[in-house]
RNA sequence: GGGCAUGUGGCGCAACUUGGACAGCGCACCUGGCUUCGGACCAGGCGGUUGCGGGUUCAAAUCCCGUCAUGCCCGCCA
C-alpha cells in the first residue's frame, strides 16, 4: 500500500502541476518532485521551491513568479491551505482529514505497515559475515553480522526473496594453521571451542615467528593434504571446522542472526565449479596463455576492454589477473569467480545440500555437502556481499571478472556491501596477533553482550522476576549493541568504546525500546480502545500532528535504507519517531482526556511504526523494559 | 605512482545520491521540571567561517577543479 505521505506528495503534485499548466507552463512531475522539500514547521508542512525554476521561464523574479502561480492554484483533499514566502510555495495540510489517513493505514496494516513491493519477484543473495573458522566472532564481525542480518530484513520487508548465505572458508591459510596448533600443541579444549581455537592460533602465531622455517614448512604441507578431498587430513580438517562453526553459531543465535545456507569452499572446489566457470570464461575470449614473460604458463584473464565501463580500473596499470598459476592451481579469485556463478545460476555444478541444524527459529540451516539434493538455492538476480573495505579491490575484480566473461547484467547486479571496519581504541583487533583478546574483558562478540546485558540489568525495575529481569536486561543488550553498531552510516569505521556501548541514553538503542514500552503501558491502562470512536475534531496541531505527520512516512525511510542499504536510514527514523513522543508523552495527556480515543489512536499507531522499524533492525520491542 | 573511503561545534553522528529559506541530533557542560499515563524522560542555555583554495549558480555542507590530512587497498598469498 502506498504510504499516506507520498499520497500527499502526490496531491501537491498535481497542484503544482495543474496550476503551471494554467499559466501556460508545462512542467514535468519529475521536475516538480525535484523543488519538494520539508520546511520549517512555521512556514507549512511541505512546500516546493517551484518559484525559482519558474522565475527563469517566465523571466521574472522567483518571488513574482511564484506568486503568479498561487493566484490559480486550487486545494486538494488532504491539502487545504497554500501560500507563497519569497519564491517558495508553502501549503498546510487538512490535519483531521491527514491523521484519519494515517491512524487507519497502520491500523489496517499492522505489521506490514511501511513495507514494499519495489523488490517483488526478484531474489537477492545475501552473503555475510564468513568469518574464519578458526576463532569467535569478535565485534568486528559481529558489525559485519548485523549488518547483513539487518539489510536482508529490510530487504524482505520491501519483497524481495532474500537468501541469507554464509560462506566458509574451510581451506585457508588460517585454518591450515589451526589444525596444525589442534594436531601438534596437544592441549585439549577447556571452553567454548571458537574461542580455545582462536587462542591456539594466537599461540601457533607466536611460534611461526619464533621457528619460522620448521612450522611454515609443516603448515604447507598440512594445507596441501587438506585441498586433496581424498586425504584423511581433509576430513579431520571439515570435522574441525565444522565444529568450530557449530560453536561460533551458538553466537549468533544469541544475536538472533539467522541463515539459509552455508557454503563450504571444499564443496566448491568438489563441486568443479572452477572448470565450468573457466571454459565460460575461456568461450567469452577474454582470456590468455602467454608462453613467455611475466605469465608464462599463466591463465590470465584480460581486463583491457573494461575502460569504458569501470573506469577505476581502466586506469590501472595491469589489466592483466592470473587466474590459473602456473603450477596449475587456482587463484583465489578464480575460485570466487565460478562461486559467483553459481550464485547468479550461471553453472549448476554437482552442488548439493543437505540439513546442517535445526535453528532456535525454527527455520533449518541448510549445508553444501558432497550428498542431498539441489534444493533450489542459488539463482539470484542480485547478489550483496557484505564485506569490509579492505577487500575493495577484490570485489571489483570479481565484478570485473564476470563482466569479461560475457555477463554484464550480473555484473552490475553484484555489489559489494563494503563497510568501515571495527577497531579499538588500542589499536586492531586482527586475529593473527589476538588483537580481540583484551587484558580483562576480550572484544568477543559473546563477551561483549554479557558485558551489556549485566549494565542492562542495573536499570531493571524490581517489581518484576529474577527471571524475568534477566530476560528484560538481554533483551535490551541486544538492542543498546544492534542500534549502536547500526546507527551511523556503514562505510563509517567504528572505534569501539565500552563508554558508548553501555550508554542507554536518548539516541540509542534502549531509549526507543522505552517509548515502545510508555506506548505499550498506556494501552494497557486504557484497556481496549474503539478506533471507530475517535473523534478527529479534537486534533490539535501540535504534538499530536507533528507525530502524525512522522508516522506517515514509514515506508518512505524503508524505501531509501533499501535502495541505499543503509540501516542507519532506519536508526534515525526510530530516533525522531521515539522523540517526537517523548514529547507528546510529556505535553498531551492520553487517558482521561477531553481527546482519549483519538490520542490511544495515535499511542497505537506509534507503538506499531517503532515495533515495525525495531524488528527491522534485528531488535525485539518488549512491553516491559 | 594509482584507486577507494573518510574529514561537519570538545566528542560521536545526520543532512550530500536529487543544490534551496537561520546546517539538525545525541554525549559532555550550565539552568529548570517527578503528590498527575514509566525520569532509560522533558523544557531551556552554551558551543559551527561544514579540512583548505578556486569555480559554476539567483542560491553550495551538497555539483565541478585543485589541494591537504587520516585510513584501507593495488600478489601466480588466502
Amino acid at each position: 500500500m502506498k504510504a499516506p505521505s507520498k499520497e500527499l506528495k502526490e496531491e501537491f503534485i498535481n497542484i503544482l502541476k495543474n496550476a503551471a499548466s494554467e499559466i501556460g507552463i508545462k512542467m514535468e512531475k519529475d521536475e516538480i518532485i525535484a523543488t519538494i522539500s520539508k520546511p520549517k514547521k512555521e512556514f507549512g508542512d511541505i512546500s516546493s521551491s517551484i518559484g525559482f525554476k519558474l522565475a527563469r521561464i517566465m523571466k521574472t523574479s522567483p518571488h513574482i513568479a511564484a506568486e503568479k502561480l498561487v493566484q490559480h492554484i486550487s486545494k486538494g483533499r488532504l491539502i487545504k491551505n497554500i501560500n507563497e514566502l519569497d519564491g517558495y510555495i508553502n501549503a498546510f495540510i487538512d490535519e483531521q482529514s491527514y491523521a484519519k489517513l494515517v491512524i487507519e493505514s497502520i491500523l489496517s496494516e499492522g505489521n506490514t505497515y511501511g513495507s514494499s513491493d519495489i523488490g517483488a519477484g526478484k531474489k537477492v543473495i545475501v552473503e555475510y559475515p564468513s568469518v574464519n573458522p578458526n576463532k569467535p566472532w569478535h565485534i568486528g564481525h559481529l558489525k559485519n553480522a548485523l549488518l547483513g542480518d539487518a539489510v536482508s530484513n529490510i530487504l524482505e520487508f520491501c519483497s524481495y526473496n532474500v537468501e541469507r548465505e554464509d560462506y566458509i572458508d574451510d581451506l585457508g591459510l588460517q585454518v591450515a594453521e589451526s589444525l596444525w596448533g589442534y594436531i601438534n600443541l596437544g592441549d585439549k579444549p577447556d571452553k567454548k571451542f571458537d574461542q580455545w581455537v582462536g587462542e591456539e592460533y594466537v599461540k601457533v602465531n607466536k611460534m611461526l615467528e619464533q621457528n619460522k622455517e620448521k612450522v611454515s614448512k609443516e603448515i604447507d604441507e598440512l594445507l596441501k593434504k587438506i585441498e586433496d578431498h581424498s586425504t584423511k587430513e581433509a576430513k579431520m580438517c571439515r570435522e574441525f571446522a565444522e565444529e568450530c562453526v557449530r560453536a561460533q553459531y551458538e553466537t549468533a543465535f544469541k544475536y538472533r542472526c539467522y541463515h539459509d545456507i552455508l557454503i563450504w569452499e571444499s564443496d566448491i572446489v568438489r563441486a568443479k565449479l572452477l572448470e565450468r566457470a573457466m571454459k565460460i570464461i575461456e568461450e567469452s575470449g577474454s582470456v590468455e596463455k602467454p608462453s613467455e614473460g611475466k605469465y608464462a604458463n599463466c591463465i590470465v584473464a584480460n581486463l583491457e576492454k573494461l575502460g569504458e565501463v569501470f573506469e577505476e580500473l581502466g586506469k590501472m596499470e595491469e589489466n592483466r589477473k592470473v587466474l590459473i598459476r602456473s603450477n596449475g592451481t587456482a587463484t583465489y579469485l578464480a575460485k570466487d569467480l565460478a562461486f559467483h556463478m553459481w550464485k547468479f545460476g550461471i553453472i549448476k555444478g554437482d552442488f548439493l545440500f543437505e540439513e546442517f541444524m535445526k535453528q532456535p527459529n525454527g527455520k533449518v540451516l541448510y549445508t553444501s555437502s558432497d550428498k542431498g539434493t539441489d534444493m533450489g538455492f542459488g539463482n539470484a538476480d542480485m547478489v550483496i556481499n557484505v564485506i569490509g573495505s579492505a577487500q575493495q579491490h577484490e570485489q571489483l575484480m570479481l565484478k570485473a571478472l564476470l563482466y569479461v566473461s560475457g555477463h554484464e547484467e550480473k555484473a552490475k547486479n553484484l555489489i559489494h556491501l563494503s563497510y568501515g571496519e571495527v577497531e579499538l581504541e588500542e589499536g586492531s583487533l586482527h586475529g593473527r596477533s589476538g588483537g580481540w583478546i583484551g587484558k580483562d574483558k576480550n572484544y568477543t562478540a559473546d563477551d561483549l553482550l554479557n558485558e551489556v546485558s549485566s549494565k542492562a540489568e542495573l536499570f531493571t525495575k524490581d517489581q518484576v522476576s529474577e527471571e524475568e529481569k534477566k530476560h528484560i536486561a538481554f533483551e535490551v543488550a541486544l538492542g543498546a549493541i544492534k542500534f549502536d553498531f547500526l546507527k551511523s552510516s556503514p562505510e563509517k569505521k567504528t572505534v569501539f568504546s565500552w563508554e558508548r556501548a553501555l550508554n542507554f541514553e536518548a539516541n540509542s538503542g534502549p531509549y526507543c525500546m522505552y517509548t515502545y514500552a510508555r506506548a505499550a503501558k498506556i494501552l494497557e491502562k486504557a484497556g481496549a480502545f474503539d478506533n471507530e470512536k475517535i473523534n478527529y475534531s479534537k486534533l490539535e496541531r501540535s504534538y499530536d500532528f507533528e507525530l502524525l505527520l512522522a508516522l506517515g512516512e514509514a515506508q518512505e525511510y524503508v524505501e531509501r535504507a533499501c535502495s541505499e542499504l543503509r540501516p542507519n536510514i532506519i536508526a534515525d527514523y526510530l530516533l525522531s519517531i521515539s522523540s517526537l513522543f517523548s514529547k507528546f508523552y510529556e505535553n498531551m495527556p492520553v487517558l482521561k482526556s477531553e481527546a482519549q480515543e483519538l490520542r490511544l489512536g495515535i499511542v497505537y499507531a506509534t507503538k506499531q511504526v517503532i515495533s515495525n522499524m525495531l524488528k527491522l533492525l534485528g531488535i525485539m520491542p518488549i512491553e516491559r523494559i
